[in-house]
DNA sequence: TCTCCAGTTCGTACATGTACGATACAGCGT
DNA sequence: ACGCTGTATCGTACATGTACGAACTGGAGA
């Protein structure tokens, strides 16, 4: 029975875990982002400063946990959405994504902002997809807008377009507040709009065959 | 004569001030970006610590004026650019723009990426055009594109919407390395095409006068 | 000339992230 | 039953950014 030993560590282990990420997410509520210090974080269930570094490697693995919570949050809150007609949908996903990023500034830093060298574990890029379910949502909502014609292309390229041009959007709306964009509400809709018209009008090709000589 | 021992001073102190930036750049240069520690650089122009914080604020202020340093370079090579049609002039400007941030992630980083909610001193938005040359040139060509007729619109809010792909752009490549972009300079070109390809198929409002209902 | 003051320099101290290694303990083979 | 090994925990130590205030210094006013 050495494996059911092992499981059940596993799964305390995870536990931890959790009650780790719950206590970070409780003092940042309380104390705000700079207030989330490992010290305290230990202070709070109980442990030595140093124990914490068995359930994560890093101060920023921690603020990976709490950005993952918080990216599950915003992928259930797309799919609460109405989607009455697929671009539509395709524009809530922007809105939405980008309500988020200009709500939650901080989590959005770490996981779209910082350095990304080593992402955690040895897990490849799909870390991305599986990791951050909005991802997945505006794939799936982008094929569908292909389906129904309203779109032409490879629905990745398409969805990387779109990811790219509504973090360029958030990224300098978070980075420069003082920039005058103006409403912050009606320039996301501004590059949403344009993109999704922009994007109407033409044959998007796959993101690899795109011609590399110049 | 007060006046005139008090521009001593300040000159003093600004040639102080570069001189610090230039043991800083060599610091950098020497032992890469981690590797530029207030005391290392005290210690190499023979002074304590503290001292270097009566020239900078902080030490992300040594940073900016390094960062500051790189993007005079790159403007004077934007600048130094054929620019026969303009349009291709244009998309010169985006791609030596992502070229340099490719090429210098760390200073684009501290730029682009980093929190401004406090601006080094007081001044305003116009830091990003004065302190940042390479915003002029973007606009200077833009406004070249809308004099010969080849875009339409407000040239500050086409600027804005190309700085805002570009950095996304940028920001992107550089965080997420792993993500299947196919080739950087493949993926820039891309988005600099379609950009430009389809802000000439629009007239472009000025960014104050969107519509904020929604 | 003496006193005072503003600004420059810097010594000390503190909180922080984290590396290193010690300790304690649980499960294993002998 | 007894020691061995791996792992969880944690005490200590170090480098770092930076706050605080002391010491110094050069010029201004009495």
């Amino acid at each position: 029975m050495t494996l059911s030993v092992q499981k059940r560590r596993e799964k305390q282990k995870a536990e931890l875990r959790s009650e780790l990420v719950a206590a970070a997410h409780k003092l940042v509520q309380e104390e705000g982002y700079e207030g989330l210090t490992i010290r305290k974080l230990a202070k709070r269930v109980g442990y030595a400063p140093m124990s914490v570094y068995s359930y994560f490697a890093d101060k920023q693995d921690i603020l990976f946990a709490l950005a993952e919570d918080a990216f599950e949050t915003l992928a259930r809150r797309i799919e609460e959405h109405p989607a009455d007609d697929p671009v539509e949908a395709l524009k809530a996903v922007m809105t939405e994504y980008a309500a988020f990023g200009l709500g939650n500034p901080n989590e959005y830093r770490t996981v779209f902002m910082t350095e990304k060298t080593k992402l955690p574990e040895g897990r490849s890029y799909e870390e991305m997809e599986e990791g951050n379910p909005a991802m997945k949502v505006l794939i799936k909502r982008v094929e569908a807008c292909v389906a129904a014609g309203r779109l032409k292309g490879d629905p990745r390229a398409i969805a990387t377009m779109l990811w790219t041009v509504g973090h360029g959007t958030i990224s300098l709306l978070i980075t420069f507040p003082f920039y005058p964009f103006g409403d912050p509400q009606a320039y996301v809709k501004r590059m949403c709009d344009f993109m999704l018209a922009s994007l109407s009008a033409q044959d998007i090709p796959p993101l690899t065959e795109t011609p590399v000589n110049c």
